[in-house]
DNA sequence: CTGAAAGCGCTTACAG
DNA sequence: CTGAAAGCGCTTACAG
């Protein structure tokens, strides 16, 4: 079951006894440190190879204050699997493969929404990774600020906008997201457009909703607050929204953007629920992309982001911060694209 | 940017500093160790209490070989982004959630399946966790058996049967999901049914197949091999299954039993794509119950696991062998139930 | 170019 | 009940 004592670990004392050398030395000499001669380092180097060594991580990170471990924090609701979006699930795997890849390790911590900054500095403080990739907070920016201005190892933020200039970001173009999804409904000849995806002191939430007023701006359309609908961005949000929506609203809607996809499949759920059918009650358009979105009921439209791109961003920027030689720009932001399937109807 | 040296890491020898005390008492207090007077321990938790100390994981790892670290190991194709199955979110979901909230941390690690053995054997000699949950691996029974033997840390398979007795694991009981799924099938009037997700020493695939054997068998109906066909599991598998299928079969098959729910959703693909439909020309049912398939073209009927039950099993499991009280069986298998949807016609 | 010593932050025997 | 010492596996000045 548990063969612990079967297997001495090697450590570097073997090692350099086994080249012959003093301890001080083989550090240095697998560690490529000048002031080495050639035949010592190779000689320590084979019997590393040998004795098939593998340092300590631990025991370098106490010395060298870096163990290579990044944390990647999800929060989310108080409840056992909160992260249901299949994007953020993207994101996850994209900067565990880059991290992997680079010889640094993947962390993964789910904390509750409740208590992030207590988590969040807490897990900052212990030094149990070198860095943190905050991939779902929703705390608000000033407070985000404080916590992260708290913490002494580095930090980068995804899918924010609007963070202060000394905290690292890679996110989206939100309002051109939330323009682009609102003009090609508008393209297609709607005008009574309803957003489901409103969330005060949510940046994307917030940015995306400012894309849909400009788009109805520029078309000359007239906002209709009914029209806004809250949601809070997980499946069930659009299914309480939409019915919402049609109670709430004079006229019914034509067309409906939703915040993001999950939002958008519960949106489908409600509208199914109501008896109405997509595209010919009412049009959808989400935002993500996730996968197998051509093989729902009415294959769904939506605004595509690059998050596999993203993560690997992140992580590069992560290390390059550990490393103390990261050259990219403290906040990056991507641009989506639509991609046209059969929810929206041109009417 | 990086406050690193802004605020310095509160370390116990100042916390016993504070207290008055010795750096041994001090520790010995923290741990609620036999022999403190309870004067003493409460200086010194107000004292820790007071500067915000939190010890270093990796500092006291050192020297009890416990950092409370799990990796959570997922190998697969050598591309970006391999983890394409829902089921195996859920699971890692689960298995975080469950040690996070126990003081653990979870590290997830990704491998290319062509050279498991190698990384995971550097990934236990490492150190870096104490214990490794293989989620993914598709090694043969025999091979994993070595590998296991040759480290040093607990571990834990899942979702394996016909490991040998000293290789904990959680599984799921394949081949009654096989037998169940062909069943409903069977009793739906079908009996030419096909299978695909062949996949020669894969434990899943072979139980599963077998599974639907049984229930032909009981059933009566002969076993004709133009009706298993090959997948390896991820999407694109249905679809060139489903083709190659209708190509090489004399009587197209009325019902397809696919591997599980992804395979299902490509030979959904699939079966739109040859201009036929489901259930109407052909039935299909699937295994895993992945988020959401009640709201594809055609709601899939499928067989639901309990993923997040095995997640938290195994995380549990793998903490009691690190503390050396586990006492749940070395081998757990979980049932499966049948969720109907609208994928099957009866006929 | 090499090695002995100190130290990273902790815990565990062991004196007292 | 408390504290000084040794040690976990490493690296980093610093003598030589």
């Amino acid at each position: 079951m548990c063969n612990r004592e079967l297997e001495q670990l090697v450590t570097i004392k073997e090692v350099a006894k086994l080249a012959g050398v003093a301890v001080s030395t083989a550090s240095n000499a697998l560690n490529g440190k000048y002031g080495v001669k050639a035949s010592t380092q190779k000689k320590v180097q084979e019997a590393a190879k040998k004795l098939n060594y593998i340092p300590n991580p631990y025991a370098q990170g106490l010395v060298k204050h870096n163990n290579r471990i990044i944390s990647m924090v999800l929060s989310g609701p108080n409840s056992m699997n909160f992260i249901t979006n299949p994007a953020f699930e993207e994101i996850i795997k994209s900067v565990t493969r880059t991290l992997n890849r680079h010889g640094y390790q993947a962390m993964l911590n789910m904390i509750s929404s409740d208590e992030e900054e207590e988590a969040i500095v807490k897990l900052a403080q212990s030094q149990i990774s070198n860095a943190l990739i905050l991939i779902t907070t929703r705390t608000p920016d000033d407070i985000l600020e404080r916590i992260l201005e708290k913490i002494s190892i580095p930090s980068v933020v995804l899918i924010r906008n609007a963070l202060n200039k000394d905290i690292a970001s890679i996110s989206l173009d939100n309002k051109d997201c939330g323009y682009k999804a609102t003009k090609y409904l508008i393209e297609n000849g709607h005008r009574r457009i309803a957003f489901i995806g409103e969330l005060p002191g949510v940046s994307i939430a917030e940015e995306r909703l400012a894309g849909y007023r400009q788009a109805l701006v520029e078309a000359n359309i007239e906002f209709d607050p009914s029209y806004v609908i809250p949601a809070d961005y997980y499946q069930e949000s659009g299914l309480i929204g939409v019915r919402q929506l049609l109670r709430q609203c004079s006229h019914k809607p034509t067309a409906i953007f939703a915040g993001n996809d999950i939002v958008a499949l519960g949106v489908m759920e409600g509208i199914v629920q109501e008896g109405l059918s997509i595209p010919d009650d009412i049009s959808l358009i989400g935002h993500d992309n996730i996968p197998n979105l051509h093989l729902l009921k009415v294959s769904l439209t939506t605004i595509a982001s690059p998050y596999v791109e993203l993560g690997r961003l992140a992580a590069h920027k992560v290390m390059g911060m550990i490393e103390g030689n990261d050259q990219t720009p403290i906040h990056t932001v991507m641009q989506s694209e639509i991609r046209v399937r059969s929810s929206v109807k041109s009417i």
